[in-house]
RNA sequence: GCGGUUGUAGCUCAGUUGGUUAGAGUGCCGGCCUGUCACGCCGGAGGUCGCGGGUUCGAGCCCCGUCAACCGCGCCA
């Protein structure tokens, strides 16, 4: 017995084969079709066949998305799932499905086979033998590509029944995703998900390509590694040969692809699995998610971004469905992302940029703000909202700022006054009531307080809100005017240390660029963002830490870290895409003086970097090329093609918001006896 | 760990101010139907209204607690 032929005696012993519904009728005409596949073989089977035609294959002679008029006459298999059954009683369709697509095939009384294609449900995997015949004109069906053609069954077997189903392949009805995920073979059936695996599959096909063709080896890194201090928890694995010891899953292949850089490979590249035990978000799989992982040898910061550029663009270009892909990729400090956007990870198809109005709030009559300007280290910013300008749409955003945790968003919104009708007069402004209007000396107080024509048109426009009846008209149009904004139009103001209100103030600028249609649809807007901090305080304790990769190399080299640790920038950086974090890499420190440094400044001592990081230390002491790189979220990156907010959608098996796998049953007990050879016990929750 | 939203038939949902026997579509089962392609028509089965407690003459609906799912915060070099 070969080794093969084990094999495969193994694995049918395995497999269970439903028994075919149809009998075998001896059919004189065909002979050939006599022949069914025996139960419990395994491949392609050849099938005797009638002189001159070729032979039959087991299961399909053709895809359900090959038949066309050209197949008119002849005598096929297929293959696949019943994807919808219409009986008419006389006669009896079946739209058969497989991956390729889609074949009406049909029964009626004549066909010895009519009574079995009459028990089939939706999702019973059959296979059907039957003549191709051709459409009436009238009756072709314009919507799918096989719709000229139709075939006749002449015998069917049931290769896989189905029992009743929680979740219709069939249709476009949304249904739980823990139902989803529970039946996940299902749900990948349906169309949607196909598509979606299909096109993750052939971005990476692209990348891979791209890599190559750049002169990139692709390499396989360990899965089971070493634990890491810094970054996210590590997913820990006991060691049996090492009782109380324990391997972890690599966040990601960092310090590896550092060492092939030692090892002078020059240029690597792997769709690397990263593992972290992190609590999960929309675009973030709690367990595993896939990166494209680069490295290159002797490069700066710009030929990363140089070689990377094209790859993403490429793929975007490739895959993006016709959207937009922008050429020029701004480069934007992580200082200026901050204050302009309120996060690292801009939506720069979203026009808004936000600004610091801090000098027309100190000393104002606006007391909340004034009296945050006298402590250190605050600002005023503003969100301005073109086309905001509503009552109703400022509550609203203020709304949002409180439920986000904030006391709340001031605003200002400007509206045009008819000189003769006044505004109207509701809380706050400094408009004009309609009482003021009926003064004769009106216009001349709109002059004298500042309110100015609309863009040369005799408008007038007033500016309500309670924070402008509380700073005055000069400060209020100096706002005004700082933020280029017009009649129609609001502004939200955020006060206090940046680090208290940035973010909520970046989410509220998405909120107003969707509300207000600003953000443009079908595009794909890419920034760099550079200049990262290398460290950061710890808000109670002061403590500093690395902010981002403690393998960057600080701007600056060994003299920079003479000064403020604070004041450290990396070359680091990431890569922003509507909104999302796509990129993120830098420049490696490659010297290990600075790199003792680096740590000695977030309280690693030499000792410990040593311990923590020793093979990659060890290297770098025996001639390591600078070097640089940066990894893409695969997952990411096709949940943007395929035009979906959830990184679920794009990944076969993800796993729940508690990081469970419904199907797989994990996470689960260990058995004692595993436990019992790992040296291990667990402690009894208490509940 | 915290906050928000949701939870009614296998599935998707409706359910009025708290008031008779909780409905529809779809799927499932049975019957009819020879040109459908979301086939159609007739009939049937299917419910711990997430769970527990409370208020009330009476709770799917109100209150408290709890569980689960999703979204967000913390977290994510």
């Amino acid at each position: 017995m070969s080794q093969s032929d084990r094999y495969f005696a193994k694995f049918s012993e395995k497999i269970k084969f439903s028994a075919p519904l149809s009998r075998k009728r001896p059919n004189p005409a065909r002979p050939w079709l006599d022949f069914a596949a025996p139960s419990g073989c395994i491949g392609a089977v050849k099938f005797q066949s009638p002189k001159g035609q070729k032979p039959m294959h087991a299961f399909r002679s053709h895809t359900c998305a090959d038949l066309t008029k050209e197949n008119v006459g002849q005598t096929v298999r297929l293959s696949g799932w019943v994807h919808r059954v219409r009986d008419h009683g006389g006669i009896l369709f079946i739209d058969l499905r497989d991956h390729f697509g889609m074949t009406q095939v049909l029964a009626d009384p004549d066909s010895a086979a009519f009574a079995d294609v009459e028990k089939v449900r939706s999702e019973w995997c059959i296979r059907i033998d039957g003549e191709v015949k051709a459409r009436d004109p009238e009756l072709i069906n314009p919507r799918i590509p096989t719709g000229e053609v139709e075939v006749f069954i002449r015998e069917i077997e049931v290769l896989g029944a189905a029992g009743e189903l929680p979740l219709m392949v069939f249709g476009d009805q949304d249904y739980p995703e823990e139902t989803r995920l529970r039946y996940r073979f299902l749900d990948l059936r349906r169309e949607k998900m196909q598509k979606n695996m299909k096109l993750r599959s052939d971005v990476v096909r692209s990348i891979r390509q791209r890599m190559w063709d750049k002169d990139f080896n692709e390499f396989q890194t360990p899965i089971i590694t070493a634990s890491s201090p810094e970054g996210a928890r590590d997913f820990l694995v006991p060691s049996r040969l090492h009782p109380g010891k324990f391997y972890a899953l690599p966040q990601a292949p960092q310090q590896f692809k550092q060492l092939l850089m030692v090892s002078g490979f020059d240029k690597y590249f792997q769709i690397a699995p990263c593992f972290r035990d992190e609590d999960p978000r929309a675009d973030r799989s709690p367990t595993d998610f896939y990166q494209l992982d680069l490295e290159m040898s002797f490069v700066t910061q710009q030929d990363v971004f140089d070689t990377i550029q094209p790859v993403i663009e490429g793929v975007f270009e490739e895959f993006g469905g016709g959207h937009t892909v922008d050429k020029h990729w701004p480069q934007i400090s992580y200082k200026d992302a901050a204050l302009w956007y309120g996060t690292d990870k801009p939506d720069l198809r979203n026009p808004i940029k936000m600004q610091d109005v801090s000098e027309h709030f100190a000393g104002s009559g606006f007391a909340i703000f004034a009296k945050i300007l006298e402590q250190d280290g605050t600002q005023i910013r503003a969100i301005p909202a073109p086309t905001g300008g509503s009552r109703k749409f400022c509550d609203r955003m203020n709304k949002f700022a409180q439920e986000q945790g904030l006391p709340g968003m001031g605003y200002i919104f400007w509206r045009k006054v008819d000189p003769s009708g006044g505004g109207d007069g509701e809380g706050g402004g400094y408009g004009f009531g309609a009482a003021a209007a009926n003064d004769p000396s009106h216009l001349a107080a709109l002059a004298k307080d500042g309110i100015v024509y609309d863009h040369g048109q005799k408008h007038f426009f007033e500016a309500a809100g309670p924070l402008a009846k509380n700073i005055g008209p000069e400060r209020t149009e100096a706002i005004r005017k700082q933020l280029k904004l017009g009649a129609g139009d609001a502004a939200f103001f955020l006060g206090g240390k940046p680090e208290s209100f940035e973010a909520v103030a970046g989410r509220a600028r998405t909120v107003i660029g969707n509300e207000l249609g600003l953000t443009e649809q079908n595009r794909f807007a890419f920034a760099w963002i550079v200049d990262f901090p290398m460290y950061e305080a710890d808000e109670e304790s002061g403590k500093i830490d690395f902010s981002h990769n403690p393998f960057s190399m600080p701007q600056g080299g060994m003299e920079a870290l003479d000064g403020n640790p604070l004041d450290v920038l990396g070359y680091q950086y990431d890569l922003a895409c509507n909104g999302y974090e796509l990129v993120s890499g830098a420049i490696r420190n490659h010297k290990p003086e600075i790199m003792f440094k680096a740590f000695g400044l977030a309280g690693y001592g030499e000792d410990e970097v040593r311990k923590r990081f020793g093979g990659m230390v060890n290297a770098f002491q025996y001639g390591a090329p600078p070097h640089g790189g940066c990894a893409a979220g695969i997952d990411r990156i096709v949940m943007l093609l395929a035009d979906e907010a959830n990184i679920r959608e794009v990944m076969l098996f993800p796993m729940n918001q508690r990081a469970e796998d419904l199907m797989m049953n994990a996470p689960s007990e260990p058995a004692p006896d595993q436990l019992m050879e790992l040296g291990l016990r667990v402690i009894p929750q208490e509940d």
